[in-house]
DNA sequence: GGAGATATGATATAACGTAGCAACATTGTT
DNA sequence: AACAATGTTGCTACGTTATATCATATCTCC
């Protein structure tokens, strides 16, 4: 898959139309959660990072870096596991506010969806009703992928 | 309000009848939980402890409590905030299986839930078609109470 | 090539959490 | 009352996740 090219370049012409920059480590960073099945924590970035140039990058910078690239909305943070994925949408040019994401407790591999607008709307609804908002469309849920759910390994 | 007394008379005999115990410094957590708002953290819960009863606790110790109440059913881990809070539903007979969380970002309040039925059968179904599934009902939300929308304090 | 902004490194520290073993308390039995 | 068995708590060490701050390096633009 030569699209991760694409992708970091779609992403590196979308901070530039900001005036940020999308460095070398930057885009290492980027490019380690693209390959990754799974989602990664800072410290299995710095590791991975390692592994792959060679050289060793302190893990604040991966926080910096993380936190850089969630702001251009390159990667999410998903706050029930503390682990960080590429945002599947880098290079697609409409909008993607409202996402939500099936994360695998057993792979923690991760998949970034649109649950139908009118469940959602439902939801918001039934949710009025106990004086609370939610915030964004945002939801985090607990799953299984098939591939898990099917295979016995550990 | 008196009926935290109840609700820890219930707790103690809900363990006594699994043959556990609600020793003192369980009721003591349990009791901080109940009084309070806010979801508590581990570290939290330690702190206001040591006010409560000028003993202080190891945090592990509250841990192991947290853990052992969860067990039970007493009190819900919130994984998206790492925070506790006590069941809502320990002095009810009835089960409560399928529980959802609301969050409050801004003041750590939690309201615990059911969601329509109907609404969660159209999402369980709507993630089917994404090769996930939900573990469990139970879901949390990032939300904002409607205290924290009126007030603007800090 | 130098000023100013941006990015990265280094270090310290805090918050969150698990594991393992030792010490102490409670219960039930004799 | 003594004892063993079990359950509970304390202590120590360690690992993971995360933030703050100050110093250094790099880039950009004039």
């Amino acid at each position: 898959m030569t699209q991760i090219k694409e992708i970091i370049e779609s992403a590196s012409q979308k901070c530039h139309s900001t005036g940020a920059r999308l460095t070398v480590k930057r885009q290492t960073v980027l490019k380690i959660l693209l390959e990754s099945k799974a989602s990664l924590s800072a410290y299995n970035i710095a590791e991975l990072y390692k592994n792959k140039t060679k050289t060793s990058i302190p893990v604040m910078s991966v926080y910096r870096i993380l936190e850089f690239m969630e702001e251009k909305g390159l990667v999410h943070k998903l706050k029930l596991t503390n682990k960080y994925i590429a945002c599947k949408h880098i290079n697609c040019s409409h909008n993607h506010d409202s996402q939500q994401f099936l994360i695998c407790s057993k792979c923690q591999a991760v998949k970034e969806v649109a649950i139908k607008k009118s469940i959602m709307n439902d939801l918001i609804n039934d949710l009025k009703g106990y004086g609370y908002q939610m915030i964004g469309d945002n939801i985090e849920l607990e799953c299984i992928c098939n591939e898990c759910l099917i295979s016995p390994e550990t």
